[in-house]
DNA sequence: ATGGCCCCATTATGGGGA
């Protein structure tokens, strides 16, 4: 079995313990992370390495980067540059293979305040991912696109739909983007196991969102028709968003069979 | 209606997050 997971960690250095205590709990074979707010020179490889996983990453001064680790397998980077836009300079897209799959780990824009530059940004980001993602169906080999897409899907992905009516991550455009991914042969592997339970993977430092539970599912496993069948299970580490220091996501998972 | 929390960069504030 393999396991497999996502973690925006909201800054890898300022929240290392918090990350590597939760690698030797869960000891997953694969895992994406978003959001490490550092640039590629200060990627704590050392600290990855000595926990037993290989790493490749795509840093950024400050904001978004990404990175993909994995044991038990040589990770081979494919790309680092999401096509279609040469003068996007944010680092939110790794593509790798290691234990014969192909996993595409992102961190899609926030987009708000809709409207604005932002929002158009993300709507573009999104179109680029989706054509991109439609090649990579073509190899006929399995992929997984993983990471915070930064979308709740339906109304079941959030604490008080209404509340998110006007928001970047709720907008009908960006549901829409989604549903028009999925639809072109990718399956959320965590609402396919769970077609009518509330999942949350992020709840909001502000207005004790975590002690009321008032979450939003924003990370994502989209599995390919190769991979789909061999999906046996999944969840959500929620203990870990109650930790000292802990980032207001916490990590998903799910296991595959080998 | 507003701001509240937390990261980073820089060093008392500002940008960004969702």
């Amino acid at each position: 079995m393999l396991k497999i997971a996502t973690f925006n960690i909201n800054g890898i250095n300022g929240r290392l313990n918090v990350l590597l205590r939760w690698l030797q709990e869960a000891g997953p074979d694969i895992v994406c992370l978003q959001e490490l707010k550092a640039p590629s020179d200060k990627f704590p490889l050392k600290a990855i390495n000595d926990a037993g996983y290989e790493a490749v990453w795509n840093g950024q001064k400050s904001w978004n980067g990404v990175a993909v680790l994995s044991k038990g397998s040589p990770i081979q980077e494919v790309r680092r540059i999401l096509p279609g836009d040469p003068a996007d300079e944010h680092s939110r897209y790794i593509e790798v293979i290691t234990h014969q799959l192909v996993i595409a780990c992102l961190y899609l824009p926030n987009g708000n305040p809709y409207p604005g530059p932002k929002f158009d940004y993300k709507l573009k980001w999104f179109k680029r991912l989706t054509r991109h993602a439609t090649a990579l169906l073509k190899h006929e080999v399995p992929v997984a696109l993983i990471g915070d897409f930064n979308v709740m899907p339906t109304e079941l992905d959030v604490y008080k739909p209404e509340k998110y009516i006007g928001n970047a991550l709720f907008r009908t455009e960006v549901r829409e983007a989604y549903a028009a991914l999925l639809k072109k042969g990718w399956t959320d592997a965590l609402r396919k196991l769970y077609p009518d339970k509330r999942i949350y993977t992020f709840w909001d430092y502000l207005r004790h969102a975590w002690e009321r539970d008032a979450g939003l599912r924003l990370d994502h496993f989209l599995l390919n028709e190769e991979l789909l069948p061999r999906l046996k299970s999944g969840g959500v580490d929620k203990a870990v968003r109650g930790w000292e220091k802990a980032s207001d996501h916490a990590p998903a998972w799910i296991t595959i069979k080998s």
